[in-house]
DNA sequence: TTGTCAGACTTGTCAGACAAGTGAGATTGG
DNA sequence: CCAATCTCACTTGTCTGACAAGTCTGACAA
């Protein structure tokens, strides 16, 4: 009996294997070699198939040291729907748009179910928002409040549809955040909306939650229409002066805070 | 001045040079070789940079012809998040309360939206769901209405992240469309969406949302705290009397919508 | 005109080799 | 005995050359 074995069979057979559960986070997985041989593939044909799972954010492979099996975190999927959306061109109002109901929602359930690490680690990144002393700082620090918020709804689903557009959000925090008019209105508006959550009061938390987000809306109108990707592009070369990508200081703020504090 | 170019830094290189634009859709890109020795790497070093874009969507490599370029769909990033949503093995209740907002705001903005060709598609949508002979083919077309849906309010952000949860939506599908009384139930609704869409009445179309995905909640709740991946593998070998995986069966269908409707 | 087939492409995979990084245990000096 | 250092056996990352399998083109013969 032929068994011509495929790069999808060898990943499901691995993470069956190794990965599922949660007691085998952070184990170390047998070398590639040992693997190869194990299954009868050439070791660059395994390493294939640890490629895709290391997109996935299922390992992560470390040189010298091995394979390490990774909790997968809802903004691993982010870095992966980055580049379809900046294909697509969305602007500014696309994104408000979409997050309206998505984040009013969000903030309903997290002030039903929330829990005391939960309101912990929000009160954490507020106090990181506040205490930032530069744009991306304190963009990082606002991004990992939202996401906390979505981990406070205890509905993975919630979760990963925020880590979709994850990288939409933080390019348009980067604007918003480099207007200090914005800034100073929208401060307060993080406290109402932690304090409606300690409060356990859904009603409160949606209301906060859509002055904050409507907030961007009137304050530039102007670049609403210009795709978002050019506006971060903008902000970064300019504000920032960095001579990075938008990417790359993405990619740096994103995995801060899905180390540091969103598990 | 040394140049130790990474992976990432070609792939950015390679998508601006040869992906960026609507017009290179379909072409084809120049072989491995010939741009593995243009850049000065190895072979296997720009195989790696070209899965990596592959699995974006961005391009797609096809044995004994070439690297073709393809335009980046909203399905491709639910392709990758959807080991990342088993994981968290969601249930349910957790989908059904992360659409209802996310679904009905779509009906409503795609009754404001749609266009002649939108209403056309999703009445060939239609069409299929009912005259659909087997299971699978009810949810594929059930699968691709609300995907035109999303695709009809015009928003690129509100169709990723209805593609994130494609997958988990598939799941529930297949659950749901297994039980003769919930077919008979939703598919009128089915109809007062696009008559709603077709009327530009954005209240009704919402309403009509709301019913149809509640009608799910109320038909079996039992299963509603079960993980999805668990259900949608019971119904896969129970009802279609499928030896292949959850996964490969979602593929399959993932693949023939993306290919023929949505786009 | 039509069918066939050889050959020049393409990607996919393999095996072997070496570089670079890591860590633990042996060794050496105090 | 303790501590610093070093060697060495691991790990992954990458390169090279080779071959298999698929695909297209064009010459050639009936």
């Amino acid at each position: 009996m032929k068994t011509p074995i495929t790069q999808d069979k060898l990943a499901i057979e691995l993470t069956r294997r190794y990965i599922v559960g949660d007691e085998s986070v952070d184990s170390l997985m047998p070398s590639a070699r040992v693997l190869a041989e194990e299954y009868g593939v050439s070791r660059l044909f395994l390493r294939e198939v640890l490629a895709g799972l290391q997109r996935q954010g299922l390992i992560e492979t470390v040189p010298g040291r091995g394979v390490y099996v990774r909790k997968p975190h809802m903004l691993d999927a982010a870095k992966n729907v980055h580049t379809t959306l900046r294909q697509s061109a969305a602007t500014g109002h696309n994104l408000i748009e979409a997050r309206a109901n998505l984040e009013q929602e969000t903030a309903r359930l997290a002030a039903m179910r929330a829990t005391d690490n939960d309101i912990e680690q929000l009160e954490i990144a507020l106090l990181a928002f506040e205490s930032a002393g530069d744009l991306l700082a304190r963009a990082e620090a606002d991004i990992a409040f939202h996401a906390l918020l979505a981990k406070s709804t205890q509905n993975p689903v919630l979760q990963v549809m925020f880590g979709s557009i994850t990288a939409l959000t933080f390019e348009i925090m980067l604007r918003s955040l480099a207007d200090p008019e914005t800034v100073a209105k929208g401060a307060p508006l993080h406290h109402t909306i932690l304090q409606a959550v300690k409060n356990q009061d859904p009603a409160s938390a949606m209301k906060a939650m859509s002055q904050h987000l409507h907030l961007a809306e009137d304050t530039y109108a102007s670049d609403l229409s210009i795709p978002l990707s050019d506006v971060a592009a903008r902000i970064v070369k300019e504000v920032l002066g960095d001579s990075r990508t938008v990417h790359e200081v993405l990619e740096q703020a994103l995995k801060k805070y899905s180390m540091d504090i969103l598990r």
